[in-house]
DNA sequence: CTGAAAGCGCTTACAG
DNA sequence: CTGAAAGCGCTTACAG
């Protein structure tokens, strides 16, 4: 691979030339020397090594985002965002997709960080571990003083994130939305503890349930992971529970679309017996059987938002968080609830 | 951040010293001196900066993954198979969604080329675009000189994949398998003409339609995109040229899906009325309504060996091509012919 | 407008 | 087992 050295020597002029046309494009250089210097990279097939300029910066155009799998169409989604705006500005994407471990997140930020990535988007929420937050925390810290941006998507252990959604606001909207139908008695499938996100949500189902008088039988609140195996185990949990609901609110899609698959396997008719409704709207939200009702979050503009947010903290500006409206899209998962009696479990 | 200058001095011991008991585990370091240096390094949270250490290497450890989009579950899926190996030999991943132009591939290509990434990976096809693929053999080749490695998941314009899965032979038994079940008409929804992959598939079908003897009506193949919108309108294509079929043979599940959709719009029955069936096996197909019969590909495998495959690359060994096997899966979106007269259309 | 030179933070022959 | 020194390929004050 030829270097700026030997460009520089086939145009017959300094490296510093040499590099002063490749590289800083508004620096003055004569138009001869200029075209002589652009006609040996030309010739030489030259490509600027951006791991001598990163070194030199002490950062390379590259964003890392820290996803919880990039197989979830929520992830991918808001990665595909920071990849179009990225491209335009030349920068390249890391995806680390961390299983929710704390521990691989750790490791992958340690990794960016000794990669000197201008900046590290956390896609997901922020988990409830103080051990592992402190050593993420010592590497932030470190990144910033670097001058790296670091963007939240989510909610997350030291606060509100830059760009995001309310949560809580959105579930809310969605328990209105049930009870307007007239569901009276919505359970809701709640997704991890530990999340900081799922707490926001569930916050703002106990808010709703609260406000509009509904139901709030202690076996209606069930924990669950966020994938949709946990949402055919909640709704098993459920039935052997004994609470009587006619509605199930959930925390995420996967987990709704976990529920409407156990639930259909049980010949239970969703929405005839029970309605089902998700959240965050992912691209296969609209292709199953029934359609599913959810709650649109804007994903691909959170990645582009989210990326545009570390380009302008990297320029140095300080800027207030962004919150984007939730949007409720009713399909045929939910209905009004059946006049006969609401479904009960078996307990 | 500190620099192994610091911990150097810290420790009290040449810099040399302090890279050898940081970086290369083997040295022979005595046992105080190396003590001494973790303690340094520690204390001062030291993150060696891989940015110095891939200068001086000419290569750092990061994979560049050329997509086409990593919103299409069969991408986001070999991606994490990547990854999974990939974070083991701490690499990092770079995901390129190139939306299957030329124009951004290159430039994908090239800024890997300017990281000096460690390999990159062709998740999906080449496309015939003789102009852009000269530019890409001149940026592949000069990757090669430096000594990176260049994996290919499927067909390319330079020859056959390093790994991969005989997508003739796939679509050749989904079509027996059809056959199988009593279908005598068997439509072809056909992907992307500029890609090598669908050319496969194509030449798959046309093998195994003219093996077993079924009809083979001009209008049954239906050249389209590879997302789902296109499988609807080749639904409409096939409907408006009057051929007759009993069954849609997809070149990917996307198409299936779309078609399956669109029929389900114009009240066709399927499977009663037509059978279809995808390629893939994309998450999704287990979960839609019916349920999709597909041809299974390992794609999470693919990635994983795909990675593997690079690092053996970089090992210097010389390596056989690798073919994995696909598998049909039938679901419920296949089923006999109606007994009454085959779908037709309307021309 | 142009160039000589130092330096970014590592690695690695080479010498001891 | 340890260190002095050169070099990877750029960028950037500084001087002219």
């Amino acid at each position: 691979m030829a270097s700026i050295t030997e460009v520089a020597r086939q145009a017959g002029v300094s490296t510093a030339t040499a590099a002063r046309v490749m590289a800083a494009a508004d620096y003055p250089v004569s138009e001869g020397t200029r075209q002589r210097v652009l006609d040996a990279a030309l010739a030489l097939d030259y490509v600027p090594n951006a791991l001598a300029r990163g070194l030199q910066k002490s950062r390379i155009a590259v964003v890392g985002v820290i996803v919880h799998d990039i197989i979830d169409p929520y992830f991918s989604e808001v990665v595909r965002g920071i990849e179009d705006v990225a491209a335009t500005d030349g920068y390249l994407v890391i995806t680390c997709s961390s299983d929710r471990s704390p521990a691989r997140e750790n490791s992958y930020v340690r990794l960016l960080r000794s990669m000197r990535a201008a900046a590290v988007i956390f896609a997901g929420s922020g988990m409830d571990d103080p051990a592992r937050n402190e050593e993420l925390a010592r590497h932030l810290a470190g990144m910033r003083d670097n001058g790296a941006a670091i963007v939240h998507l989510s909610p997350h252990a030291f606060g509100e994130p830059e760009v995001g959604v309310d949560n809580a606001a959105g579930i809310a909207a969605m328990v209105a939305a049930l009870a307007t139908l007239g569901h009276g008695r919505i359970a809701f499938l709640a997704g991890p503890t530990a999340l900081y996100v799922a707490r926001e949500r569930l916050a703002g189902y106990r808010r709703a349930v609260a406000d509009l008088g509904l139901g709030t039988d202690r076996g209606l609140v069930v924990p669950t992971t966020f994938d949709s195996e946990g949402g055919g185990r909640a709704v098993d949990r459920l039935l052997a529970s004994g609470v009587s609901f006619t509605a199930i609110c959930c925390a995420n899609d996967l987990l709704a679309l976990g529920a409407v698959r156990r639930l259909g396997e049980l010949g239970i008719d969703v929405p005839g017996s029970v309605s089902v409704a998700g959240f965050d709207d992912i691209s296969v939200a609209a292709i199953t059987a029934p359609k599913l009702s959810t709650v649109r979050l804007p994903l691909r503009e959170l990645g582009r938002r989210g990326f545009a947010h570390a380009v302008r903290q990297l320029a140095g500006e300080t800027l207030a968080p962004e919150v984007f409206p939730t949007e409720v899209v009713l399909r045929d998962s939910t209905a009004p609830p059946p006049a006969a009696s609401p479904m009960k479990g078996t307990a």
